[in-house]
RNA sequence: GGGGGCGUGGCGGAAUUGGCAGACGCAGCGGACUUAAAAUCCGCCUCUUCGGAAUGUGGGUUCGAGUCCCACCGCCCCUACCA
């Protein structure tokens, strides 16, 4: 027998699968699709313990579809434009490209030694421009669609990055990439309105049955859909005086959920940068002190926003706001706690019920008006039928924030209070019926902020021509080209280099500029997918054919940390595609599958600063890619975190060595060399024939059903009983006694093919030697259908059961499996006799198959 | 503060709808083989006063709970002044 030798094995099998094609996708095979994909990777450098675990999952679920008769989709490529190649650079003077194509190179090197089957005719490369040609088409589709808008807002800035960053790309306040502290700055940026979408972003996600919870609970907080109502306040003089007839800046409008609290409201809040505040305080006494909280607020970080000091600051602006439910006058404040972007940037207070409110109220010394409380509140009763003002303030720790009914609040006094209550109901009714007041939905997601001021990235396609305006470059005009000529080292920029800035205008030929702003690089991996389905399309970004055809995305697999952005970007992206008419789907991944972190033995993260990072390579070096995969695989469930322990490395390679040896042995004939010892009699082998064929069948059908949901690990602890039950069988029928046995002959054959196939998918280098070289087959292991079962054949003449009395196991017994229930609960009542001595027994209950469980007293 | 998840041997983890807790493996221990070691093969491997007890703690529902319900303790992840 030959050893098991993966050195020797690997790179030859990867060299005859790819010479044969054997990973290519047959478009025209006429079987069921299926699409099976893993996030592509950013070219960042060597591999990880990351990609193994991803990619293993990608390839098990890919191999096992293909033997499963799919027709199967399994391509791979990079998101290659990106901030790292550009630093990458700098440090070495070159070009991010070389920096970048070198790094795929060397992670395709490590993919292609890690067995994974890809049909490498389909990659697809974002920095290319035969990509990010179609990048620019689709943004000008958005364009054409009024998806894209051009804004002067605060931007979120990261002074490391010396970009901006989308709001889905400030984490705590700090940059998602390198950490640091985001700025806010005023800034004209490119937008791209996934707000069109949030409604449907939202609601759609029922549809994704296949989606972990968590994931689709993520992104319903983060587009964050609220119901309320926008009510109407208007500016009065000192004594409460309303213009007749108010302009609109006299007009302030809030977002509330809670408009059934607007008789609590005590003073009104402008976020720091509202527009309208300098004109409320310039020129009076309250200038100085408003400006400084205005200033103040610009200094604060997210960070200390996020963490830290929830001090609130703010200041009185001399005027003051009719509340349109009661016609009370109120002061306007601003406020640092005001969010700008959120609502309409200012707020009606209410102190007694919102905990923000009172802990201003309680600093700047305002009232606290209670107007909602339970019915058990000792205030309750005193006020319960009052509709004016008795109480104006309380002397309460905190807010009540308890559901309860109105009290104080004129005609509605007594009614339920709360979200969504009669109260609030009653509220905006009157107010719509006075034209003070509309219902509206809010939703916290922001449009998405695309343009980046930096070099590697997808040129956005405009021109700015001082004539005609922001003009978009036709599309005859695409790419696009990022200049190559571009010396990063020495500072320079799209927006410094001439030959790329300077351009005219193609609707009245005029010298104009070049927009030098890039895209956001998920941009690039929003449509990705689709490209796949029609790599090499020069025409146009997919044939809508060939993606309908193969799309949607039947298993996606990568990180958790992409729960919102990408995830969210690429459902945007397929949406606006479909509306184009591009796409006859409305949602781009069916199931999803968030695979755990790898960390250490001690469940620490890899890092390089920490000197705890394994590397794959060695580890291939050392024990062969099939034992890592394996190894991996049998580490855990694929969503939860993975320790990676090479102990369980070490393990797996004894485990495959062990199967080899036994599928030379259960192969070999009569009279050739075995491992094992003669010892029993015909009768005996003719028994554990039996038992090894139900044990086969049973196998089958547990690893099929295991990895059909994606438990690969109890998939292989199946396929290693499935082992262990060739091994005792093999210690009983050593070779020439199976020879003489009718039984052994083929059960033998076929639990040498059925171990093989099952660790096909597994470990493929390992399966394919096996199949071609020691069982003799003509073509490849990976060509075969996975192997039936059959549940009869599955299961054994005879059961044990457990037999208890009320509910404590006492005894087992062993009966025909197809005995009827009566004989079945005397048998397990007769086993237990003794410990049902002088009760009595009140109820027998038989669980079919399981247990017998005798209720006594 | 809000949302989601988790808690099972020395370790990683099993346990479809509530039905014999600890599958499978790692580490460990003992044995066989060997001059010896490695490799390989076999066996043992939660605790126990041998009645039982045990899935973070305490209650509950049930003939029966790791699984369902309530409260508490502990841990992890996401998110955050969103009105």
């Amino acid at each position: 027998m030959k050893a098991y030798n993966p050195h020797e094995i690997e790179p030859r099998l990867q060299a005859q699968w790819a010479a044969s094609g054997i990973d290519a996708v047959r478009e025209d095979a006429g079987k069921p699709k299926k699409y099976v994909l893993e996030m592509f990777p950013y070219p960042s450098g060597d591999i990880h313990m990351g990609h193994v675990s991803n990619y293993t999952y990608g390839d098990v679920v890919a191999r096992f579809s293909r033997m499963q008769g799919f027709d199967v989709l399994h391509p791979m490529g990079w998101d290659a434009f990106g901030l790292p190649a550009e630093n990458a650079a700098i440090k070495r003077n070159s070009h991010p490209a070389k920096w970048t194509y070198a790094n795929i190179e060397t992670q395709k090197a490590s993919f292609k030694r890690m067995g994974f089957s890809y049909d490498w005719d389909r990659t697809v490369v974002a920095c290319d421009p035969e990509y990010y040609h179609w990048g620019q088409w689709i943004f000008l589709k958005f364009w054409e669609r009024g998806l894209v808008e051009r804004r002067n807002s605060p931007v979120n800035w990261c002074p490391d990055c010396a970009t901006v960053l989308a709001n889905e790309q400030v984490i705590e306040g700090k940059c998602w990439r390198c950490h640091s502290e985001v700025e806010k700055r005023p800034l004209t940026q490119w937008y791209l309105k996934i707000t069109d979408y949030a409604q449907e972003l939202l609601d759609d996600l029922d549809q994704l049955d296949g989606w972990p919870e968590r994931v689709k609970q993520q992104q319903a907080n983060w587009i964050g859909r609220s119901e309320g109502a926008e009510v109407t306040f208007t500016l009065c003089d000192a004594e409460g005086n309303v213009p007749a007839e108010p302009s609109a800046d006299e007009l302030l409008t809030v977002f509330t959920t809670r408009a059934d609290t607007l008789f609590g409201c005590s003073f009104f809040l402008l976020a720091p940068e509202s527009t309208i505040l300098k004109g409320l305080v310039e020129g009076t006494e309250y200038e100085e002190a408003v400006m400084k909280v205005v200033e103040d607020a610009k200094k604060i970080t997210a960070v200390e926003r996020a963490q830290g000091s929830k001090e609130k600051h703010g200041a009185f602006t001399g005027r003051y706001v009719v509340n349109p439910i009661n016609g009370e006058k109120v002061p306007v404040w601003v406020a640092d706690y005001i969010v700008a972007d959120y609502g309409t940037g200012a707020v009606m207070a209410v102190p007694c019920g919102d905990q923000r409110d009172f802990e201003f109220a309680k600093k700047y010394d305002l009232p606290i008006v209670p107007i909602i409380m339970g019915e058990d509140d000792p205030l309750f009763e005193q006020l319960k039928d009052e509709q004016g003002r008795v109480v104006t303030s309380v002397d309460w720790e905190e807010a009540m924030v308890a559901e309860g009914r109105l009290v104080q609040s004129g005609k509605y006094t007594g009614l339920m209070g709360g979200k969504h209550s009669e109260g609030e109901a009653a509220i905006v009714a009157d107010l719509e019926a006075a034209g003070r007041g509309t219902r509206k939905v809010e939703f916290r997601l922001r449009d998405w902020l695309i343009s980046r001021q930096r070099y590697w990235g997808n040129p956005i396609p405009a021109i700015h021509c001082p004539e005609c305006g922001v003009v978009p470059v036709p599309e005859e005009d695409l790419p696009v080209l990022l200049p190559e000529d571009i010396d990063l080292a020495a500072g320079e920029t799209l927006a410094t280099h001439e030959g790329f800035a300077a351009c005219t205008c193609p609707k009245c030929g005029a010298a104009a500029r070049r927009e030098t702003d890039t895209m956001d690089t998920f941009t690039c991996s929003s449509w990705y997918y689709m490209r796949y389905t029609d790599p090499h399309n020069a025409e146009a970004p997919f044939d809508p054919a060939k993606a309908n055809r193969w799309m949607p995305v039947d298993q996606y697999i990568g990180g958790i940390e992409h729960a919102i952005l990408h995830l969210l970007y690429s459902r945007f992206f397929t949406k606006v595609l479909r509306d184009c008419g591009m796409l006859d789907f409305d949602e781009p991944f069916t199931n999803l599958l968030c695979q755990g972190m790898v960390l250490d033995a001690k469940g620490e993260v890899m890092s390089k600063s920490k000197g705890n990072v394994v590397s794959p390579e060695e580890m291939i070096a050392e024990y062969g890619a099939d034992a890592v995969r394996t190894a991996m695989l049998f580490m855990g469930p694929p969503d939860k975190e993975k320790l990676w322990n090479e102990d369980g490395l070490a393990g797996m390679y004894k485990f495959l060595n062990r199967v080899w040896r036994q599928v030379n042995d259960l192969a070999c004939k009569a009279g050739e060399d075995t491992l094992f010892e003669p010892g029993a009699t015909k009768d005996e082998v003719q028994a554990a024939a039996k038992l090894l064929n139900r044990e086969r069948h049973r196998v089958v059908g547990k690893a099929t059903a295991d990895i059909e949901r994606n438990n690969f690990n109890t998939a292989l602890a199946a396929i290693m009983e499935l082992s262990n039950a060739a091994g005792a069988f093999l210690r009983k029928a050593p070779a020439e006694k199976r020879a003489n046995c009718e039984l052994c002959g083929p059960i033998c054959a076929d639990v040498a093919d059925t171990l093989v196939k099952l660790m096909a998918p597994i470990a493929p280098h390992f399966a394919d030697e096996l199949w071609q070289a020691v069982l003799g087959h003509e073509d490849s292991v990976h060509e075969q259908a996975w192997p039936t079962f059959d549940p009869e054949q599955a299961k054994s003449d005879e059961i044990e059961l457990a037999v208890q009395v009320n509910g404590k196991v006492k005894a087992k017994i062993t009966v025909a499996a197809d005995a009827p229930e009566d004989e079945v609960k005397a048998c397990g009542l007769a086993a237990v006799e003794k410990a049902v001595e002088g009760l009595d027994v009140k109820k027998v209950v038989y669980v079919a198959g399981r247990l017998v469980n005798i209720v006594a007293k």
